[in-house]
RNA sequence: CGGGGUGUAGCGUAGUUUGGCUAGCGCGCCUGAUUUGGGAUCAGGAGGUCGCAGGUUCAAAUCCUGUCACCCCGACCA
C-alpha cells in the first residue's frame, strides 16, 4: 500500500504537478526531444480515436464530408485576409528551405487551414447548386507556443476543423450554432463534461471571424478551459478570396462561411474534470478499456479458462481487456485504477465456485458481487451509471463554482478566494473588458444565449449594461 | 518572452556548500524457486560517458561559462 503513495502528487497539494503526474503515470503521453511536442502513447491515442469516431459520426449525420488539405501554406495565401494574418503571424512555423535550396516563397506550416479551404472553394464553387459545401478535416496543426503543457497546449496538436460554405447568411449562422450544439451534446453525452456556452466578445473572437461561439468547461482549480469554438465568417473571407457563385437570378453572390473545431485539449479537460488522487478516471464512452478482468490466483485450475470465457462473452458489446500478466492482483488493481478503467472485474476460485464475480467501480470505489448469468447486462447498466455519475458530479461542481458579482470588490474577492465562473453585467465597451483583465486577470469567457438580468449597470463603469457575461481565469 | 526552480540507471533519489568517486541507495528490470482476493518473498544478476558543450585543475557529478530540456508563476493562445 505504501508504495502507491509516491506515485501521484495529490491534487490538493499541487494541482499542476498532479495533472502532469496523471498524464505521464497513466501512460497517456511522453515528452519528445522537440520542445513542446508530445508523444501520444497507445493509451492516449486510443482515447483520441474514440473521441474522433464518435464526433465523426455526428459530423457525417449532419451531412459533412471529410477531406484532407496540405500542411503547407504559401505566405502570399495567408496574407489575403488582413485580420487573419495578424492573428496568426506571431505563432507560425516557417519552412524556408527544400533540401539545400532556399525557397522562392516561404511556406508556413498550417496553424489552421481557413485559407486553404478558401482557395479551394473559390475554385470549385460556381453555382448555387454547388452549395452548401460541408467539409471537415482531421489533422494536426502547428502553433509556436511559448509555454506548453500536455494536451492543454502543445506546439503541434491534433484536431478537426470543419469549414463550410453556404449561399446565405442565415444558413451560415444556422450551421455555426448547429455545430456548437453538437459540441455541447458530445461533451455531455460522451465526455461527461458540462459546458457553459455562448458567444465570444469582439475582443476574444477568432481572427477574421464575424462572430465566434465557444464551449467553456470549468477545471477543479477554478480555471476555465476553452474547449471548442465555432465561427461565423460572414462573407469576409469570401470577399478576400473571391468565392462567388451565381444565384437563381443569375446574379453573382459571395458565399457565407463557417469554421469550427475541437482539439486534443478535450482530453486535458477529461483528465482534469474527472480524475482524482488515485490517477486517471476515464468516462466509459471514451475508455479504451471499459472493463479490465483481473484473475485472482490465476495459476489455479480453471481460473484463466473462466477469465477467457468471460473475455470472449463480454467482448461482443464492451471494450474489455484481460490482464493475465504475472503481477500480483493487488498490483493490477492499482495499475488499472491509475489508468482510469471504469470497471474492474475480479474473478477467482471462490467466485467460480459460486458462479459470480466482483465488479469494482473506478468512480466511487464501490464493489458489488454479481452472478455470472447476468454479468453482461449488469456491466452495461453500470457503465451508463458511471457516465451519469461523472456528469452529475461535474455539473454539481460547475453549479457550485458559478458565482454572481455586482461590484468589482465582490468580483475580485471571488477570484481570489473561491475561483470559478463569475456572472456579471457588462456594457459591451471593450475598455471595461480590458479593465477587468488588468485588475483581476479574468477574461470574458462567453455571453450565454440564456441571458439573465443580474443588475442594470455595467460592473466596471456603471453605465447601462447590455450583456450578462461569464468571466473567469483561463488556461 | 520575463521571473523562479530542477536535470545523477527506466523511475525516485544520496553525494554538489568545503573538488579526491572506482558514483551509493530504493523501486523497477532479467533468471530461478515459492507465491497470488489491494502494489508478494528469497537468492542470484544486468544496467551510469552524473542533460549537453566548452573551460579551470594533478584531479570535476562537485568550480566557471555557454547551451538544451522540463516544471511553476506571469504575458499570448485551442
Amino acid at each position: 500500500m505504501s508504495k502507491k503513495l509516491d506515485a501521484i502528487t495529490s491534487r490538493s497539494e499541487d494541482f499542476a504537478q498532479w495533472y502532469t503526474d496523471v498524464c505521464k503515470k497513466s501512460e497517456l503521453v511522453d515528452y519528445s526531444s522537440v520542445r513542446g511536442c508530445m508523444i501520444f502513447r497507445p493509451y492516449g491515442y486510443a482515447i483520441w480515436e474514440l473521441i474522433q469516431k464518435q464526433l465523426d459520426q455526428r459530423f457525417k449525420a449532419t451531412g459533412h464530408e471529410n477531406v484532407y488539405m496540405p500542411m503547407f501554406i504559401p505566405e502570399s495565401l495567408l496574407q489575403k485576409e488582413a485580420d487573419h494574418v495578424e492573428g496568426f503571424a506571431p505563432e507560425v512555423a516557417w519552412v524556408t528551405h527544400g533540401g539545400h535550396e532556399k525557397l522562392e516563397e516561404r511556406l508556413l506550416v498550417r496553424p489552421t487551414s481557413e485559407v486553404l479551404f478558401c482557395e479551394h472553394y473559390s475554385n470549385i464553387i460556381q453555382s448555387h447548386r454547388d452549395l452548401p459545401k460541408l467539409y471537415n478535416q482531421w489533422c494536426s496543426v502547428v502553433r509556436w507556443e511559448k509555454t506548453t503543457r500536455p494536451f492543454l497546449r502543445s506546439m503541434e496538436f491534433l484536431w478537426q476543423e470543419g469549414h463550410t460554405a453556404h449561399a446565405t447568411a442565415e444558413e451560415a449562422q444556422e450551421e455555426t450554432l448547429r455545430m456548437l450544439d453538437t459540441y455541447v451534446e458530445f461533451c455531455k453525452n460522451v465526455l461527461a463534461i458540462p459546458m457553459v456556452f455562448g458567444q465570444k466578445t469582439e475582443k476574444e473572437k477568432f481572427a477574421g471571424a464575424k462572430a465566434t461561439y465557444t464551449i467553456e468547461s470549468l477545471m477543479p482549480d477554478g480555471k476555465a478551459l476553452q474547449s471548442g469554438t465555432t465561427h461565423n465568417f460572414g462573407d469576409g473571407f469570401a470577399k478576400a478570396f473571391d468565392i462567388q457563385y451565381t444565384d437563381k437570378e443569375n446574379k453573382l453572390q459571395y458565399v457565407h462561411q463557417t469554421s469550427w473545431g475541437v482539439t486534443t485539449r478535450l482530453i486535458g479537460a477529461v483528465i482534469m474534470v474527472h480524475s482524482d488522487d488515485n490517477g486517471l478516471v476515464v468516462p466509459p464512452r471514451i475508455a479504451p478499456n471499459q472493463v479490465v478482468i483481473i484473475p485472482v490466483a490465476q495459476h489455479k485450475e480453471g481460473v484463466l479458462d473462466k477469465a477467457n470465457e468471460l473475455l470472449e462473452k463480454l467482448s461482443k458489446n464492451i471494450r474489455v481487456k484481460l490482464d493475465q500478466s504475472d503481477k500480483s492482483p493487488g498490483w493490477k488493481f492499482s495499475e488499472h485504477e491509475m489508468k482510469g478503467v471504469p470497471i474492474r472485474l475480479e474473478i477467482g476460485p471462490k467466485d467460480i465456485e459460486n458462479n459470480q464475480c466482483v465488479l469494482a467501480r473506478r468512480d466511487t470505489g464501490e464493489k458489488i458481487i454479481v452472478s455470472l448469468d447476468n454479468v453482461e447486462s449488469e456491466i452495461e447498466r453500470l457503465l451508463d451509471e458511471i457516465h451519469h455519475n461523472l456528469y452529475e458530479k461535474a455539473d454539481k461542481y460547475l453549479g457550485e463554482k458559478t458565482y454572481i458579482a455586482t461590484t468589482m470588490e465582490e468580483f475580485s474577492k471571488i477570484l481570489e478566494e473561491t475561483p470559478g465562473f463569475i456572472k456579471a453585467m457588462w456594457c459591451e465597451d471593450e475598455k471595461c473588458e480590458l479593465e477587468i483583465k488588468e485588475k483581476t486577470g479574468a477574461t470574458s469567457r462567453c455571453m450565454p444565449f440564456a441571458q439573465e438580468k443580474i443588475a442594470d449597470k455595467c460592473i466596471v463603469c456603471g453605465k447601462d449594461a447590455t450583456k450578462m457575461v461569464y468571466w473567469g481565469k483561463a488556461y
